[in-house]
RNA sequence: GGGCUCAUAGAUCAGCGGUAGAUCGCUUCCUUGGCAUGGAAGAGGGCAGGGGUUCAAAUCCCCUUGAGUCCA
């Protein structure tokens, strides 16, 4: 046997071999003698379509419950979850869940927080949209699959299983349950690494479908690591974990053998958009090529494929002329539309926003891609219509359905949509000249006003006839304008691992307590246990001070690096020190009111506006607190009274504030994802913070104990933060108090200096505003009146108008700029000021001129206009006299 | 998180240093038995807000606010 990882019983038991692909020269596990390839579609392609070698056609439910029902059963034993949200709640270094072993990361692959069962089976919904605009068009491609997995974690001290059971699992599913032949499976060697973990792995393919990737995971990046794969250092972990995916649309596609995976998984909706638009479907045995010839081109080129075709059709007596090429670009859209919406329902089933940002943007660019094919094919119905058509197929995967939540969406996305193509004619047309349009127009056409290269050309084509040449890299031009973002190293601080024992939480009214100081360098202590709370989840650290040896130090600010709690102070404290510190409580009781009032206000906003709010973001301070959620709309002010209203009904209902500490998974279970509304704590325990009936989160923050003890809650200002994000800025307890009071003088200091009520405020400015702007209008009516006088009276010498005025900064522009429409060199004489205006050598004659007699302070000498100042008044028959004998 | 656009009459936009413009819509009148149409006249402007540069800023520069859009 070579060196290989997968010297394993399962292959020697039923005789697999290995052998080396004479295509790709990877290595790959056979029972069957004769084979040469690895089983990759692109060393062999597709063999499975009109002849599948699974005994049954199977649905999606089906299969996922055939899968699930092995696992689960007596003899293997695994613990079966509920699939995860899409949207990774628990993490935030990803935007979607793209692989069931997501839901497990870094809590539990870390090590730090146990699975919630083990070995688990589940169906986890992954969303990948990287591959966008190959869906429909390769008969493969999907946004949205169910990875189903039979997941397992093996400790030092507790072993499940690893490879050899793992791929023996495989076989027998494979096997036993679909009924396929041995010798149709290969098993392809593949090292998996990302996310900073690596492994062996095997790709299961069968005839030429792959169908799972197996993963066994037991190495970590690590850069004093021995193990170097693709330039990067990896060590063992101490966890080793069997990571499994079989594709379920896959596996149902194998079942089903139709020509493309997407009559096997939407049938329904494709027939329904079919029979209810004028999209075309094309032969299958042409779909049944196009899906082969895409499974062996790789990476995928349009032009390739519809090379391969053209030649399979000019064989087969098929004409790809344009009514071929209309009916394939139709039925892509009917299959793109049929996997968007899938994918929508859920996104929206865990309330995604559409935005220009983040996960939302996914959201969006799906929804207009929806929006463009529905126009293409003329479907008969609306998105909203055909998603909750989607709805009825999928229920059992999409959790939540909220009709409201979506209708409003879509409208609004609607609007937009239609907004940016109805402008996009005036837009296009603005950058066309004499009947070119530049590729770094198109470019900014494309990146500052979201029209696409379709759209662009068009309108081209409509405005000027002639057909818009795309070149073939637009996409890459576009790619290419944007920098690779440059990694920050963040500077990474070293503390001594001492554990402080925090006392705030305890007592959360505790104000002095005594402490050792257990380490102390340039002004930072550690103490054994201290009252002063870290910054952490939007509450700023508590400030206060130190009493050693009889002196007083200043707590500057306590920050919290993992487990390290540091005091900053204006002046040093020995080590082993005896101290006692006070806090300032006054502080830390404001920011205790606006802690609480923050997770009472979230509770109330998502019983005002929907489920669909969730916290994005918060700070919290003496002054103001301010909370970001994610709303579709903006908040107006019937919606702050009402939402001030319903917090200070709660607030006088007395509600409890409960802290307590949960497990994990318990926790999730009990609350769900909501708790990670405020952060991801690293740590196998959550704190869990609730307002009785209204909010539950996990939190390591200082609360109040009731409701009451707030007092009440003013919103002081409300904006949009970016699209779908809208920014509370509020106060509550004493500095509420503070804030009306504040508002009250200003209003007081308004009534005094304007002498009207406060009701009647308002009107009376507003009138004052009017009248002012009337004023203005009237002013200027009077002065430019006076300014076409004076210019109409001008006495023309030698060629030359003469001004002899006296006016103002303001009336002295007005007359240069109405000489400037009388085309007419002049001269201004304005006190002991000389401007001219006009033709060139005439300006330039005149000065040599003035020069001669007046002595004078020139000011502007431009091509325009020229200025300058003497000392004394000028006569008007000094300048009569200069300009009749300037050349002209 | 980063980049790029945009903000002028009720709407769509032009103007891009030198008195604020067009088209549609609106009001009134004429044409008609009435409407559509056609003709004439008219009303409607804090050029998003705040600084700066300039003799002069809707126009150039900076900041703020609001909107759009692309990418991660």
């Amino acid at each position: 046997m070579e060196n290989t990882a997968f010297d394993i019983d399962f292959f020697r038991d039923l005789n697999f071999i290995r052998k080396q692909c004479t295509v790709c020269k990877s290595y790959f596990w056979t029972s069957d003698r004769n084979k040469n390839t690895c089983g990759d579609p692109a060393c062999e392609s597709y063999s499975f379509i009109n002849n599948s070698p699974i005994y049954k056609k199977y649905t999606l439910d089906e299969m996922r419950d055939e899968f699930i029902s092995f696992f689960k059963n007596d003899e293997l034993e695994h613990k079966f979850l509920e699939p995860y949200p899409v949207v990774p709640r628990w993490r935030n270094d990803v935007l979607l869940v793209n692989a069931s072993i997501y839901d497990f990361q870094p809590q539990v692959t870390s090590g730090m927080v146990p699975p919630p069962g083990n070995p688990i089976v589940m169906s986890q919904p992954s969303i990948r949209m990287l591959d966008l605009d190959l869906v429909g068009k390769t008969g493969r491609h999907l946004t949205t699959f169910e990875m189903l997995c039979h997941d397992s974690f093996n400790y030092e001290n507790r072993y499940v299983y690893w490879k050899d059971e793992t791929i023996r699992y495989s076989f027998r599913f494979l096997t036993e349950k679909l009924k396929v032949r041995p010798e149709l499976i290969t098993y392809k060697e593949k090292p998996w690494f990302g996310g900073g973990n690596a492994g062996n792995a095997v790709e299961v393919f069968v005839m030429g479908l792959e169908v799972a990737t197996l993963v066994f995971m037991d190495l970590r990046e690590d850069d004093y690591g021995s193990i170097i794969i693709e330039n990067t250092k990896y060590s063992k972990m101490p966890l080793e974990i069997v990571d499994t995916g079989y594709g379920l649309e896959r596996l149902t596609w194998l079942s089903q053998a139709t020509p493309t995976i997407y009559e096997s998984i939407f049938s329904d909706a494709i027939s329904f958009i079919l029979k209810n638009s004028r999209a075309q479907k094309i032969d299958d045995k042409l779909l049944q090529k196009i899906s082969e010839y895409a499974a062996v081109i790789d990476p995928y080129s349009e032009a390739q494929l519809m090379k391969e075709l053209k030649k399979f059709m000019d064989k087969n007596n098929y004409s790809m002329g344009n009514e071929f090429l209309n009916n394939l670009k139709s039925i892509r859209n009917v299959y793109s539309l049929a996997d968007h919406t899938k994918t929508l329902l859920l996104m929206f089933s865990d309330y995604v926003i559409p935005s220009n940002v983040k996960v939302g943007y996914l959201a969006r660019t799906l929804i207009r891609r929806c929006f463009k094919f529905i126009d293409e094919i003329k479907f008969k119905y609306d998105l909203q219509y055909l998603l909750e058509y989607q709805y009825k197929n999928f229920n059992r995967v999409i959790k939540n359905f909220d009709v409201n939540f979506i209708n409003n969406i879509i409208s609004i996305e609607k609007e937009k949509y239609d907004t940016v193509n109805k402008n996009a004619y005036n837009k296009v047309k603005k950058y066309i000249k004499n009947n070119e349009l530049k590729i770094d127009d198109m470019i900014k056409l494309y990146e500052s006003d979201g029209l696409n290269e379709d759209l662009i050309s068009d309108i081209y084509n409509d405005i000027t006839g002639k057909e818009l040449e795309i070149p073939d890299n637009f996409q890459e031009l576009l790619i290419s304008k944007h920098e690779k973002i440059i990694k920050k190293n963040k500077k990474e601080i070293n503390y001594p691992d001492i554990k402080t024992r925090p006392l705030y939480y305890d007592n959360t009214k505790i104000k002095e307590f005594t402490a050792i100081v257990l380490y102390s360098e340039d002004k930072k202590i550690i103490i054994n246990q201290t009252a002063f709370y870290p910054e952490g989840g939007g509450q700023p650290c508590d400030l206060g001070y130190f009493i050693y040896n009889g002196k007083r130090i200043n707590v500057l600010n306590v920050q919290k690096y993992n487990n390290v709690i540091i005091h900053f102070l204006d002046n040093d404290i020995p080590e082993s020190a005896r101290i006692r510190g006070f806090i300032d409580y006054d502080r830390r009781y404001q920011l205790m009111t606006h802690h609480s009032a923050t997770h009472l206000l979230l509770g109330v906003l998502r019983k005002y506006f929907g489920e669909h709010i969730w916290q994005n973001g918060v700070k919290k301070d003496v002054n103001e607190s301010r909370l970001d959620i994610t709303h579709y709309n903006k908040i107006d002010l019937n919606d702050i009274k009402n939402i001030e209203r319903l917090c200070f009904e709660a607030i006088q209902q007395n509600k409890k504030i409960d802290v307590t500490s949960i497990k994990w998974n318990d926790a999730i279970n009990n609350y769900g994802f909501r708790l990670f509304e405020g952060g991801v704590p690293l740590s196998d325990r959550i704190r869990v913070v609730t307002v009785e009936d209204i909010d539950s989160e996990g939190c390591g923050g200082t609360h109040l104990d009731s409701t009451i003890h707030m007092g009440f809650i003013k919103i002081i200002k409300t904006e949009t933060l970016q699209e779908g994000i809208q920014r509370i800025t509020f106060s509550a307890g004493p500095a509420a108090v503070r804030y009306v009071q504040s508002l009250y003088d200003i209003i007081s200091k308004e009534e005094e200096f304007m002498k009207v009520e406060e009701d009647k405020l308002y009107e009376y400015s507003h009138n004052l505003l009017k009248d002012n702007i009337e004023i203005k209008k009237e002013f200027n009516r009077i002065l430019k009146e006076k300014i076409e006088n004076i210019i109409n009276n001008g006495r023309e010498y030698n060629n030359i108008n003469l001004y002899y005025v006296n006016l103002n900064e303001k009336e002295l522009n007005l007359l240069i700029q109405g000489i400037y429409k009388t085309d007419k060199t002049s001269l201004i004489v304005n006190s002991n000021e000389i401007l001219m205006v006009g033709d060139k050598n005439i300006l330039s004659n005149t000065v040599k001129e003035l020069n001669k007699n007046i002595k004078l302070n020139e000011k502007i000498n431009n091509n325009r206009i020229y200025s300058a100042v003497a000392e004394n008044k000028i006569s008007e028959n000094l300048i009569k006299e200069i300009l009749v004998n300037v050349k002209v």
